[in-house]
DNA sequence: CGGCGAATTGACGGACGTCAACTGCTGTGG
DNA sequence: CCACAGCAGTTGACGTCCGTCAATTCGCCG
């Protein structure tokens, strides 16, 4: 593992405030891994051993139920998951499945829980990192429960644009089809929907999305802070906009 | 504030395993109140000061977005809630509201963040409760991604059953509009959907409801212990089974 | 007995899923 | 270099689920 992952990681809120002994001693039983796309990493029900740290690529958290399927969320570098399971050592109640060639660093559960008992600042910041991802959640059944197809994705866009820089043009992060299952649609109507924004000022050409009419927009989405999370966090190091802080990141926040 | 209920209190997961002074600490500012049905506790955007315990009565937990207005949870006692809002020191996501007369426990929110610092036992039970409520809201989350009305329905009413004793006939705890909220459908069609569940043996007589081919109703609803939380928690001190145990309560585990 | 809110029932419309056909891109192999 | 296979994406037709509106019934409490 590189020096530079170290720094990476140890940069997390998770672990910035534990002490250097808490680090050391969940650093050594760690490995970093690469896997290709389309590589599941954890299986629903299954027992989990390890907390996951996305280093490099995008991984989907996934549900599935009679044969159906539906994105949780979709994370981007640099973000943990399943530490849920690995807390309560219980069964991941998700499934995890790389979207493209990733790294990821693999922590040992049982260390964790470990170094939970015997470093208080590293379980004030386990408790805050789960607080941040149960208001993600929230947040998304909000989203689902309250607003419509068309709306969901009108407020997706205006999150992205914001995220990315606010400027009018910016890029779809994920495919069309991931996108809509995260979005609780079909790729069919997601494609709808997205024609019916050309009304709305927004011009959609491949994966590359021009927001011609912000306010029209808005009108439409209605954001609101108790459920879009809009602020583009911004890294206490560098001072630079950052797109993924948390652990369910990017979508953590609106999707789904 | 009586003896019988500073037990109760104690007993809970978040308070069991933490040191008698860390209670003392966190009981000594600490202060019961009644509140009349239909009290709203807290609105969502407000800061948030105090963890709740409900110690008797039922509360809501809502979402509002444009005009329209769900139903994120129902608690039963005892219960803690928007504990993740004070982990953070965050406004409240939810707004919260009594649905009948509920005596509620308030702690000091800078208490409980000041405390959990210095009681390592502390923090790890709250980074355990806060990853128990994350799992509700995976469950809830998934159970409404991947299922239509009619399965949310069958569903409710198998682990209902299953939560009250297994017996063939039980009750609904809540008010029918107050469930269709909670299951993510209009009243109408809660009714509707009830009147459907008739041709897979259920026979419903006001909040009364009978299941009387419970395999049946099962091959449509097909219950997944990924999704559903069916198993009748037992009180490690009484060993009784009791209704709830957890902060989602009720239906943290399973509805909307 | 009367009144109010909850619950039910029916009619209707809109949002969304499904199925199918078609387009366009990309990568592969002849 | 081009043909073609395969997949993402789009578009249209259609059916179903669900929300809305309105009328009515039921049950509880004054």
């Amino acid at each position: 593992m590189r020096d530079v992952d170290v720094e990476r990681v140890r940069a997390l809120p998770l672990f910035r405030g534990c002490s250097n002994d808490t680090f050391r001693t969940l650093s050594a039983g760690a490995f970093l891994q690469r896997f290709p796309a389309g590589t599941t990493l954890l299986l629903g029900g299954d027992q989990v051993d390890f907390l996951y740290v996305l280093l490099d690529g995008t991984v989907e958290l996934e549900g599935t139920w009679n044969d159906k399927e539906t994105t949780l969320a979709l994370l981007r570098p640099v973000s943990t998951f399943i530490l849920a399971a690995v807390v309560l050592d219980a069964d991941g109640l998700m499934s995890a499945r790389t979207v493209e060639r990733s790294d990821i660093l693999m922590l040992s559960g049982a260390a964790i829980r470990r170094v939970m008992s015997e470093d208080a600042a590293f379980a004030v910041a386990v408790a805050q990192e789960m607080a941040g991802c149960y208001r993600g959640l929230v947040r998304t059944l909000k989203n689902h429960k309250l607003r419509g197809g068309l709306e969901r994705l009108a407020n997706y866009l205006i999150t992205q644009r914001l995220r990315q820089g606010g400027d009018a043009s910016f890029v779809l992060p994920h495919e069309k089809r991931v996108l809509a299952s995260l979005l609780g649609m079909t790729p069919e109507n997601l494609s709808r929907s997205i024609a019916a924004l050309a009304d709305y000022g927004v011009e959609v050409h491949g994966p590359s999305v021009t927001i011609t009419r912000p306010a029209v927009l808005e009108r439409l989405a209605k954001p609101d802070p108790l459920i879009d999370n809009h602020q583009p966090v911004t890294d206490e190091l560098t001072g630079k906009a950052q797109r993924e802080r948390w652990p369910l990141a990017d979508d953590r926040t609106r999707a789904a």
